[in-house]
DNA sequence: GCCAACGTTGGC
DNA sequence: GCCAACGTTGGC
């Protein structure tokens, strides 16, 4: 278990056409529910805290990249989608005994430019981010924080 | 506990 | 639209 002082710094995928960036700078805060992994849970539940930094990243788009920035706005809150008719409806879940957690996530800012998954992968300062292995499909991932600097950096314009 | 079948993710 | 990679399910 990392320290109380210890920064962290995580990655969270959304498809634009879902929600977007522009969907969260419109809400400043959202809960990030409907997550149905269970490493991708476990983050939110047991190791996020509130004031964490985190990566907006648009999959499914073009291009897919890393678009803004944003903060973990609250611990962990009970998802309330497991327990609503529809798609993400979990009968395995009860309201003694939730299944599906997650955060609320508070808009920071937008970069100017996405940093492209190819941008990501040509840049040898990431080397070892998750987001550029092949396979990797989870939707929060953790990342080290110069990372997330460097990231910061070429979004903002710089770092080239 | 193994593993084949299936569904989903997400880049291309 | 294709398909590789991965997670989940369920038969045995």
């Amino acid at each position: 278990m990392a320290s109380k002082s210890t920064r962290q710094c995580w990655l969270m995928k959304s498809e634009p056409d879902v929600y977007g960036i522009d969907a969260l700078e419109r809400d400043g805060e959202t809960l990030w529910d409907k997550v149905r992994n269970y490493q991708a849970r476990n983050f939110m539940r047991d190791t996020m805290r509130v004031g964490d930094d985190v990566l907006y990243y648009h999959s499914n788009a073009e291009p897919s990249g890393v678009v803004g920035l944003a903060r973990v706005a609250s611990g962990p809150e009970v998802d309330p989608t497991q327990f609503e008719k529809g798609e993400y409806f979990d009968p395995l879940a009860s309201r003694a005994e939730p299944r599906w957690f997650g955060v609320r996530v508070r808009f920071v800012e937008r970069f100017r430019q996405p940093v492209t998954l190819a941008q990501l992968k040509a840049d040898k300062a990431l080397k070892g981010l998750l987001v550029i292995q092949r396979g990797q499909r989870l939707s929060v991932q953790p990342v080290e924080p110069k990372h997330f600097d460097r990231i910061a950096a070429l979004g903002r314009g710089g770092g080239k």
